[in-house]
DNA sequence: TGCTGTGAACAAGTTCACAGCA
DNA sequence: TGCTGTGAACTTGTTCACAGCA
């Protein structure tokens, strides 16, 4: 399962976002209505890839569809929640509650799935105390006993960018499995002390890092307004 | 300059934000002294990728270090402006400023760089009127006057998914070139009717959309956490 | 017949070895 | 000598044609 291109994952978190959708659209019609169902053209259609990559993503995983009918909405949608382990819960920190972190905490749909969010920490006193969505921002010192005391599974990074190297490491110390980093820097897996990189420290080992950085999100938006890609994306195969 | 991979650009983004930092370091120092000098291992450390890499990326654009020596950070950061389109102005609105919005509006670092907000657009009454960043928040229905006047480039989309489609329509139908869209959806570059998707639309010709999407970032890591990558992304060729 | 499943062809992107200039 | 520049090998990911089941 670890031989599936990282693209496929990424694509496979829209197809059960529209999976969602369709599930919703199906709810309460009766179990012979063809609602129920989706081929690859219309989930294509949906995604903006064409209909054999939907097929061949959707294969790595098992025979997920009907041949003939197409895949049923709501198995295939279990089954991507199942590979994509969203059937579990998992505890996480916020750390950073500046603007950014704020609206991360409060973002409407964060908390379906299994996700709670357990702790929030910082270090400015002034949000100390305060309260975000039923919880109690903390030190940033009580990180370390805290993900152990509480099991939590992975830290959300929204810190600003000169500050964020030494709250991912505060994490991976803590033992967090995973970081979703937000701030504008590539996070070093490994201690970085004064004058330069030190090696690959072993709190790191196997901590997954993933990003969301906006602003590079930004600076690629301009290269492609200047340099636009020359293939179109027309309509593929069938498109429903 | 089209046949440059996509990696390939978000990698550049990169290199540019580390460059920054190595300018910054510079700073002050004599024109013989080696901070303003960098060589592909380096950058690459700081990356998070190889060496070959790095000169591969840079090679893309021209012949932009020196044998023997490495790249003039200072030259090398110019020409990355250049490539990446940081060297003219950009125009930007922000439409949607819930929490979300604010925070982007807000967030330092955006506006270096040449970009600009111009406008603020909202659908709900209480906003409207309200002022972020020096700028008042106005109606979305005037969306399509105020691109068109004030000769805006970009839109960030930062309404609740449920709208995103339709402002991103918004946003097309004005004129803009691009869209950098925070909605956990696919945008269609095709209006969008009641039942069902129709044909690409001629207002979307050449606009190019960019995602940030935080929830896809989350289940990524929830996927990652439970299959680790085989490899560990061990220190390749030289790391200074 | 109509769709999915999947091996094989193809394309894209990455790694590498070494050529080539300061 | 020490680095970048770059064609070629390789690896990864995507497209496709058609086999295979309902």
């Amino acid at each position: 399962m670890s031989d599936v291109p990282t693209a496929a994952i990424s694509r496979l978190v829209t197809y059960l976002r529209i999976l969602e959708g369709l599930e919703r659209d199906a709810e309460g019609k009766p179990p012979t209505d063809p609602a129920h169902w989706v081929k690859s053209g219309a989930l294509a259609a949906h995604a903006g890839v064409t209909a054999f990559q939907v097929r061949k993503d959707l294969n790595y995983f098992g025979r997920l569809g009907t041949r003939g009918t197409g895949y049923n909405v709501h198995v295939l949608r279990r089954e991507l929640l199942r590979v994509l382990g969203l059937n579990q819960t998992w505890n996480v920190v916020i750390v950073g509650l500046g603007r950014l972190g704020q609206a991360i905490t409060n973002y409407p749909g964060a908390t379906d799935y299994q996700f709670q969010y357990v702790g929030l920490f910082d270090t400015n006193p002034a949000l100390i105390g305060t309260r975000f969505h039923h919880l109690t921002v903390q030190h940033t010192d009580e990180l370390a006993a805290f993900v152990q005391e509480q099991q939590v599974d992975m830290g959300f990074l929204a810190v600003p960018p000169e500050h964020a190297q030494e709250a991912a490491q505060a994490l991976a110390s803590a033992g967090v499995k995973g970081i979703l980093n937000f701030a504008p820097i590539v996070i070093q897996p490994r201690t970085l002390e004064r004058n330069g990189i030190h090696e690959l420290s072993e709190e790191w080992r196997g901590v997954i890092v993933e990003n969301v950085d906006f602003l590079a999100g930004m600076k690629r938006l301009t290269f492609y307004i200047r340099n636009p890609p020359l293939k179109d994306a027309a309509t593929p195969e069938d498109t429903e």
